[in-house]
DNA sequence: TATTGTTATACTCTATAACTATA
DNA sequence: TATAGTTATAGAGTATAACAATA
């Protein structure tokens, strides 16, 4: 195979599904972050805000858990989002050493945003695709996510990003 | 859309392809990465002996410009490679300033095991998917490589890491 | 004694800027 | 003066471990 690389013709290796998954993902990831970060979030906070959102009241353990993040990284985001009206920290009535995580009411409105934003990624991302294709792929996409055993809507990722 | 989540019944958002893709794309790049690290070599490493191979002559300058990384990173990456006797430097004749890049024999051998193993990575990751799936899969994603003007080949990231 | 949240620290990485040798 | 390669350094980021409060 043969094309036109910095302006030179040059010997392609034959791209493979796995290494434009990698261009691809990278280019998702790369492009969603710029989106939240005109809200002033980074991803792993955008996974706080939606998993606080999901299950109100958890604690700071248990969220560093679920999305993979370090605690004291946690203490970090959650003194930023707290410090920001989003999110609420209450010492536990049953576990006092607890801080049990909720929502605000600007923390709701934030997270309808999000999910705007969202939608938006993934519109403009698919742009080249149509109904009917973005279907198929969603379908190939969905079989691989589940092969390989990762968790629906979980970032493989936070474990090591910013 | 309902499902099971940490062993708790939660909601789970609707994940589109921008997200599988960024899910399954950082998957795809840390298994790659663990099978070139059994060769003792990161995947910007990989990056930059395919590159020489392809362009053998050129310049650390060069090298660096084309996979978005930075000067002195490269100086460090040439340390390696060059003291494990897979490249060499030669001083250009024709401007004493530039490192012409070659790959050793030993370096040329080494990219053949790179290729094997790639082509493993490749049949691993798509192990769920028959032939005609992966065929099909693989078109949709060069039609969003390239409506995103992603270079073949290149993998958007090596500005950043390791 | 163990655990939650927090803080401190050591370590790694990245990017920038000096520095040399050549042009 | 400008550029290729190198080295040094400052800043950021990560992970680990120490710490206080509570169980």
């Amino acid at each position: 195979m043969t094309g036109k690389v910095f302006g030179v013709t040059a010997e392609i290796p034959k791209t493979g599904v796995a290494f434009l998954l990698t261009q691809l993902g990278t280019q998702a990831a790369t492009k969603f972050a710029e989106r939240v970060g005109a809200l002033g979030l980074t991803p792993p906070q955008v996974g706080m805000l939606r998993m606080i959102a999901t299950r109100p009241g958890l604690s700071q353990q248990t969220l560093a858990g679920n999305l993979g993040m370090l605690p004291s990284k946690v203490v970090t985001f959650v003194d930023d989002l707290e410090g920001r009206g989003l999110v609420t920290r209450t010492r536990s009535t049953r576990d006092r050493r607890v801080h049990e995580l909720t929502l605000t009411e600007e923390g709701t409105e934030l997270l309808d945003k999000i999910r705007a934003v969202a939608a938006e990624h993934e519109a403009g991302f698919c742009q080249a695709l149509d109904t009917d294709e973005r279907a198929r792929l969603q379908a190939l996409l969905e079989r691989l996510t589940e092969s390989h055993g990762l968790a629906p809507g979980v970032h493989p990722g936070y474990r090591t990003i910013r």
